[in-house]
Order: structure tokens, then sequence, then C-alpha cells
DNA sequence: CAATCAATAT
DNA sequence: CATATTGATT
């Protein structure tokens, strides 16, 4: 109990004034480990003989964080007494000899780690380490809860610069066993990995959800390519810098502990099969409870896991509900002629998301949405937007958050809080996040539908299977008019290319003659984005009621080109 | 350097 | 086949 995960929140420069007790009954050697150590700010105590070392430590057990201790073959049960002793403390046990079963008695003792001699500055470097784990496996048992996880992200995120540092070169040097990856099973990530929280328990977030690759993947800061970021950068970790959930260390060869690892590459699963503090994927945070703007979003759910592999490759980024809706949020904010990646990023604030990922992301957003709109125009996603009235009034200025105050108070939503929509392709999240206001819908207004697009765009994601379909349906639509809502459109229909089909083939076939829709729909998809990018303004023109001239231009979206005059008015529904 | 588009990989 | 990453272009 040396330290606790609070201690280290508030520790400032964390790894500096660490109180290492050392204990080597070699001088020479111990000089030499208390130089280095002290070299990078490490407080160290050094004792010759066991009984020393024990007694100070039991005298005042609060002056050590961390211990190395030397075993020898002559020594080798006075080592083990003090590492027996000394439980609380997160021991290092070190030494010339190179004994396998030595070391694993060492390691059955509970010693953090063994390192063999000499010790170089890397393999002190991290003793750290032990002192994180060590705080946070034996205060969170009853916590837990988001304040220990706040904790620890911010421990991590402070540490993972160095860590990737480390373990950048750690290839080099003998054996640094597992660094840590004895870790207690204690630790229980509530199984994050699987577990994805009801939309509407804010708490509990993703848990974590690692990616699987673990490591960085956006290696803005990390020193794999280059060794820039050698220093002891801890000055650099602002939230953008801490990238991943999840430090890793872990050397290739990570068999020790027992011979099953040996994924091969990523197998997330064996993973976690094998390794207490296994999360196998890393996943970029999400954040639940994001009502949108000026969110202290991060939070990302990291934990120091051990397991890693060496492997450098970059992690799949699995967009997730969450991160779609984010990117979502953040297009419809930028306005969708605006959003470029980088925009984008800045918006979602995710860390470990690269504006790559972003971009990508992009292109297929944009694929889906021309897909889905072939007809009536392209220039949805103009170039450059030559002329057409770019809503260029405003913006220049980062939108983040710019959401002005008293912009609208619709009080009356028709929908709770907390109904969760989840994501597509289509604004629906993003005007609700936009709007600040509680639920998916929008503009109680009847008759404004921003998203005429929205339910165009829909584009099936693959939901968590918490998600119930009605999710995906069009909860987000506006109230067009009944008669032809239900034409076409479903109450539940899951995916897009669901409702087009249905309405392709079926009951909207009588429709035609679109042609007179398509000013209409041009218009009111560019008041749409002006709404979007600027939702705090009134809505720009009073974009009347879902008069059938929106009704048709979202079908026309949908694909639906045809629209016999008369069906219009006529409630005659089905077929034919 | 960043955005897009095209190709490739999973 | 869909989605994500890598690479090539501009």
């Amino acid at each position: 109990m040396v330290c606790t995960a609070n201690d280290l929140s508030e520790w400032k420069d964390f790894p500096k004034g660490l109180k290492v007790l050392l204990l080597d009954e070699d001088i020479n050697s111990a000089d030499e480990i208390r130089s280095k150590l002290e070299a990078m700010d490490y407080a160290v105590a050094t004792f010759c003989n066991e009984e020393e070392a024990l007694s100070a430590f039991s005298g005042k057990p609060e002056s050590f964080h961390v211990a190395i201790v030397e075993v020898t073959v002559g020594n080798g049960n006075g080592s083990f007494k003090f590492l027996e002793s000394a439980k609380d403390l997160p021991i290092v046990m070190t030494s010339n000899i190179d004994c396998l079963s030595t070391m694993m008695k060492c390691i059955a003792l509970g010693a953090m780690e063994f390192l063999h001699k000499p010790l170089s500055e890397d393999k002190l470097r991290n003793i750290w380490q032990h002192v994180v784990h060590k705080a946070f496996n034996a205060g969170t048992a009853t916590i837990q809860s988001e304040s220990v996880k706040s904790v620890e992200d911010s421990v991590a995120s402070k540490l993972q610069l160095k860590v990737e540092i480390e373990e950048a070169d750690n290839g080099k040097s003998d054996n640094d066993a597992e660094n840590e990856n004895n870790v207690p099973p204690t630790d229980d990530n509530n199984s994050g990995s699987d577990k994805y929280p009801a939309p509407s328990t804010p708490q509990l977030k993703q848990g974590g959800r690692l990616l699987d690759d673990g490591d960085c993947q956006d290696h803005t800061n990390c020193s794999t390519e280059k060794e820039t970021a050698e220093q002891e950068g801890e000055s650099k970790f602002v939230e953008t810098s801490f990238a991943m959930a999840e430090v890793s260390i872990q050397v290739d060869t990570e068999n020790i502990s027992d011979g099953k690892i040996k994924e091969e590459d990523d197998l997330s699963s064996v993973t976690r099969a094998e390794n207490p503090t296994s999360h196998a994927q890393n996943s970029i945070d999400n954040e639940k409870s994001d009502g949108g703007v000026g969110d202290r979003s991060q939070a990302s759910s990291l934990r120091t896991s051990g397991v890693t592999k060496a492997s450098r490759k970059k992690m799949k980024v699995d967009w997730t509900a969450d991160l779609h809706k984010k990117f979502v949020q953040a297009v419809e904010q930028l306005g969708v002629d605006q959003a470029i990646p980088s925009k984008i990023l800045e918006l979602m604030k995710v860390e470990g998301l690269t504006r790559h990922n972003v971009a990508s992301h992009l292109q297929k957003y944009r694929m889906h949405k021309r897909h889905s709109l072939p007809k009536s125009d392209d220039r949805r996603w103009p170039q450059q937007q030559k002329d057409q009235t770019k809503r260029s009034c405003y913006p220049t200025h980062k939108p983040i958050m710019a959401y002005p105050p008293p912009y609208q108070q619709h009080s009356n939503h028709p929908f709770p809080p907390n109904s969760s929509v989840y994501p597509m392709w289509g604004a629906t999240a993003a005007a609700a996040a936009a709007n600040h206001l509680p639920g998916v819908q929008m503009w109680g207004t009847p008759g404004y539908s921003p998203w005429a697009a929205s339910a165009a765009e829909s584009w099936h994601w693959k939901p968590y299977p918490a998600i119930h379909a009605e999710a995906w349906g069009c909860p987000v639509m506006p109230q067009p008019p009944p008669q032809l809502l239900y034409n076409c459109l479903p109450q539940n229909q899951p995916s897009f290319y669901g409702a087009t089909s249905i309405a392709d083939n079926h009951h909207c076939s009588m429709l035609q003659n679109a042609f007179d829709l398509q000013p209409a729909e041009e218009v009111i998809d560019k008041v749409v984005r002006e709404a979007i990018s600027k939702p705090w303004l009134p809505l720009p023109l009073g974009l009347k009621p879902p008069s059938t001239d929106s009704v048709l231009a979202e079908l026309c979206r949908q694909g639906i080109s045809a629209i016999p005059p008369h069906s219009i008015n006529n409630g005659s529904n089905y077929s034919s």
C-alpha cells in the first residue's frame, strides 16, 4: 500500500521522486544502480544487507514505493526474506545469476519482475510501472468506478509515452522478461471487451474495448520510428497525446508465463484467455454520454495491460457505433461540404484516431452517400462548391462547440432524453448532438425535415447487440405525412437498403415524375445543411412542413424517382 | 502536408 | 462483399 491510485493521480511528474529501496550487497553494483536511478530523478535508499533494508522498510513503509533487490547465490534466502516480508512493496529482483528456477521463485514469491544485471537505464526506468500496477490492483478492489478509472487513465496517459519509448528498445537487451505481466488477476476490468453499455447507462460506458493491437496507433509521439521522442517527454502528455488505451510492454518472447500465449499476431481472444489484465481490444475511447459538445471527452478506457505484441502494427480502427456517431456529428457540424478529415478528427476528439482513419471513413461515408442518392445530385459533396451559396457567412472559426447558448428550447421533445438512436450515416445522431437537446428528435417543428437525407443515408451499422432494430429505423425521421410515410418508410426499416427495396418494389412504385421535385429537393438539401452547420441560427427558410415536397424529395433520395401525381394525395397506399 | 481517389488487404 | 489500410495523385 505504498502508493494508491489517487496518489498517483496527483503525482505531478510521476515517476520522478519515486522512492526506491535498493538492496544490493555489492557496494559497487549498488552504487552504480543508485546513480542511474538518481539520474532519472528517483529517490534511492541503498542498503547492503537485508536486515537493514527490512528494518528500514518496516519502520517506515511509506518511505518506499518500490524496491530493487539483488539476489545472489549466497544471499538467496536473505533476499527472499525481504521479498516475503515486504509484500506491500512492488519488488524487482535482480541478479547476476541466470537461473531460471531462481527467477521463477522470485516471481512466485511476489516479485514483480526479475532483471538481470547489469541494470541498464532502460530497465531501471521501468520500475515505476510496478508501482502503478500495485497501486491499481490494490485500491481498485472496491472502487473501480470511474474515479479510479479516470485516475488510471490519466496516469496511464502520462506514462504512455515512456512506455512506448522503452518498449521500442527493449528488444535489444537480454530478457526483460515480461515486465509486468504477472499482475494478479485481481484486476477486474469488468470484462469491458464485449460489454457495451446500454446507451442509457452512462457510467458504464464502453468499459474498455481495446483495439487489438495494443500499441499506440497514432504515432504522433511515439518514438517507434524516430527516436526523437526519446527525451523523458512527460512534458507532453496532453490529451491529444495520450493516444491509446493501453500501455504495452512486451518482448517478443513472452512465453514465460505459460506456453499458451503464443498469439500469432493478434488474436485478441488468446490474449484475453491468458492474461488476467487482458483486454483484448483496444478501443478508441468513446464517450457515452456525450451531450454533444463541451464534454470532457477523453476518458479513454485504458488500462495498462500486460500482453501486447511487440509488433508495431497499426491497429485496426473499429468504427463502432459510437465512433461513427462522433464522426457523423463532426461532419454535420462542419457542414458537409467542409468536412475534411483533419477537422473531423479534431471535432471528434477521439484520441488515438488518426487523420487517415477519418479520411478513410469519410471516403466510405461519402461513397455510401452518393450511392444512396445517385440521382438528384452530386453536389452534395462538391469538391469546392464554387458558388452555390456557400454558407460562408460564419465559420471560419472553429465551429467546435459553437453553440450559442440560447438558441432554442424546444422543450417538448417527444423523445425521452435517452432515446437511443443509433448512429447511421444519416445526420440523425448528429442533429441530436448538434442540438444539444436531449432527445434525438430535433426541431420539434413538425414539418421541418432537416434530415431529409438522413433516412436515405441510414446505413446499416453493426449495432451493438443490445440495440434493437428499431433503433436503426427512422426515429430520426421527421414526421412526414402519414400516408406517404408508411407507404415507403415502414416504421422499422432496419437499414436504408431495406427501405429502398421495399419502396422500389412495392408501394411507392407508383410514384413517378419527380422532376419537379428536383429543385425542391435541392433547396431543402441546402437548407438542411445550413441548419446543420449552424444550429443556433433560426431555421433558415421556413422550410415548409413536410409537405409533399419534402417527402417527395426524400423519396427521391431514396431512389424513387417516379411519383404519380395522384398517389401523392390519395391515401390509397398499397400496391398498385 | 493534406485531401482524394484507387488499390489492396482482411 | 463490406470495411479498413496503404499507396499514389494532385
